[in-house]
RNA sequence: GGAGACUUGUCCGAGUGGUUGAAGGAGCACGCCUGGAAAGUGUGUAUAUGGGAAACUGUAUCGAGGGUUCGAAUCCCUCAGUCUCCGCCA
């Protein structure tokens, strides 16, 4: 959510670096100014009529005392007009129509996001690592899967529903030593490891962003109003909601496993066959609260992280500024981390890294008291580190050969073999 | 799921209708004292928001939301959470 007075010191370049993300309706800036000076109008009358009642009532306190009742009830008689007046549900519409537009606004771009629209308008940080010449014969991930019997969508389709896959057997083993190694190399980087529920509550949906307007996007219990994640970063960022910590606490850095759930509507074709697109998959994240002035090190540090890690795998990948307009609603930069199939020859994306500046910590009032001991708001980070399908399915296809898959010598001990048969 | 007790500031804890944003204590910060420390002692110590250059000041906040009243931390209603006992359960 950004912040009124920032938006009011600079209305036109807000407007302006809106419009890099394509948002269809910079007039909402204006009417928001217009209604929150309304707003303040109103609370300053509003304020200034209940000061008035508050004095009075004390004076008929003391009136009371002295026994003097026929001056307190004449009191009493102003305290009734005074209250008429503040009977009027203005103040209350204009607050609500500042929230209203608010909550539409997405994050800023940060200043080098590339300008663009559509995904193909990314711009490639770098590109790295070499495409393996695969055997002839080289299959994709869906029919390895079938092969080797490592996962069995159909059986998923039957239990739940199409995109639940059901992992099996060394499959099973294998998706778990992923995990557990990935979890491994965020704590060895000072992230510290939590497993969050599962499901949340509306406040914490809205603090990271996902609520109001992307409901749809999310599974829901509505017999306890509660939302399945869509990724560990809502419960593990709203740790720190409502919470003012220490300066010398930053910068918190958090990784947890989870299953995600996203209904994903409306996507259909061979571009999410297999695990290229489920409504269940499981993530390892990682989340960084820091201090303002570090965000964009951090930032840094987390691509380099990110990066690390997929290097460790061997796989080849590239990575992607992306543009305003494909760019995520409460975002002010992010970057994706693409690793290339070269059996289904084409990019799949396995971790998206992303500053939000204020815009979470000002939903969920996360702050720190500065040196000045002025209350400033935090900034939130998170990035996958890693999404487990895609990655799963790129080393399957990568890794191919006659005999079983061959995988990468780091998770030989996570996996407790070098092959999968 | 049933019954009961409870929910006050960073923490403990007083407070059952009238200068209570909230006693007292602890903690913390700064000062005094000290050779240094402890002890002692003085001052300060919430958040949001409006006005103001600032000093300062208006308003709101005692789990949340509503109500009664001139006036609510205090009375009433609804909800949530915590604890204890019972039930159920991996």
């Amino acid at each position: 959510m950004l912040q009124i007075p920032v938006i009011r010191q600079n209305p036109e370049i807000v407007k302006e670096r809106l419009a890099h993300k394509y948002f269809k309706q910079p007039e909402l800036i204006d009417e928001l100014l217009l209604w929150d000076d309304k707003r303040k109008q109103l609370q300053t009358e509003r304020d200034n009529l209940q000061s008035e009642v508050n004095k009075a009532s004390k004076e008929i306190g003391m009136l009371m005392a002295k026994g003097n009742i026929d001056a307190a009830n004449m009191l009493k008689q102003n305290v009734a007009t005074w209250k008429e007046a503040m009977n009027n549900t203005a103040l209350d519409e204009a607050a609500a129509k500042v929230q209203a537009i608010l909550y539409q606004l997405p994050n800023l771009p940060a200043a080098d996001v590339p300008t663009g629209r559509t995904p193909e308008e990314n711009e490639v940080v770098r590109t790295f690592g070499d495409i393996p010449h695969l055997m002839t014969g080289a299959l994709c991930h869906w029919d390895i899967l079938k092969n080797y019997a490592l996962a069995d969508l159909e059986l998923g389709t039957k239990i739940t529903g199409s995109g639940f896959p059901v992992y099996t057997g060394q499959g099973a083993k294998f998706q778990r030593a992923l995990i557990q190694y990935f979890l491994d190399f965020n704590t060895a980087a000072g992230y510290k490891e939590f497993i969050p529920p599962f499901m949340v509550n509306t406040d914490s949906a809205f603090g990271t962003g996902q609520l109001p307007d992307k409901e749809g996007q999310m599974y829901y219990a509505s017999a306890d109003d509660l939302y399945l994640i869509p990724t560990a970063e809502v419960p593990v960022t709203n740790i720190y909601r409502d919470v003012i910590v220490k300066p010398e606490q930053l910068p918190i850095k958090m990784t947890a496993w989870s299953p995600c759930f996203r209904r994903e509507a409306g996507s259909y074709g061979k571009d999410v066959r297999g695990f290229n697109r489920v409504h269940q998959f499981e993530k390892v994240e990682i989340i960084q609260i820091t201090h303002p002035e570090n965000s964009y090190d951090v930032l840094q540090q987390m691509v380099e992280h990110v990066e690390a890690l997929i290097q460790s795998l061997g796989l080849p990948y590239r990575i992607l500024k992306l543009c305003g307009g494909d760019m995520g609603f409460a975002s002010a930069i992010t970057y994706d981390f693409e690793v290339y199939s070269a059996a289904q020859q084409r990019w799949l994306e396995v971790s998206s890294v992303s500053n939000f500046e204020t815009f979470q910590s000002n939903r969920m009032k996360c702050r720190f008291k500065d040196d000045a001991g002025k209350m400033q708001l935090v900034h939130t980070l998170n990035g996958s580190s890693l999404a487990l399908p895609r990655i799963y399915a790129a080393i399957l296809e990568n890794y191919q050969q006659q005999d079983g898959i061959h995988l990468p010598a780091v998770l030989h001990p996570y996996f407790g073999s070098t092959i999968i048969k």
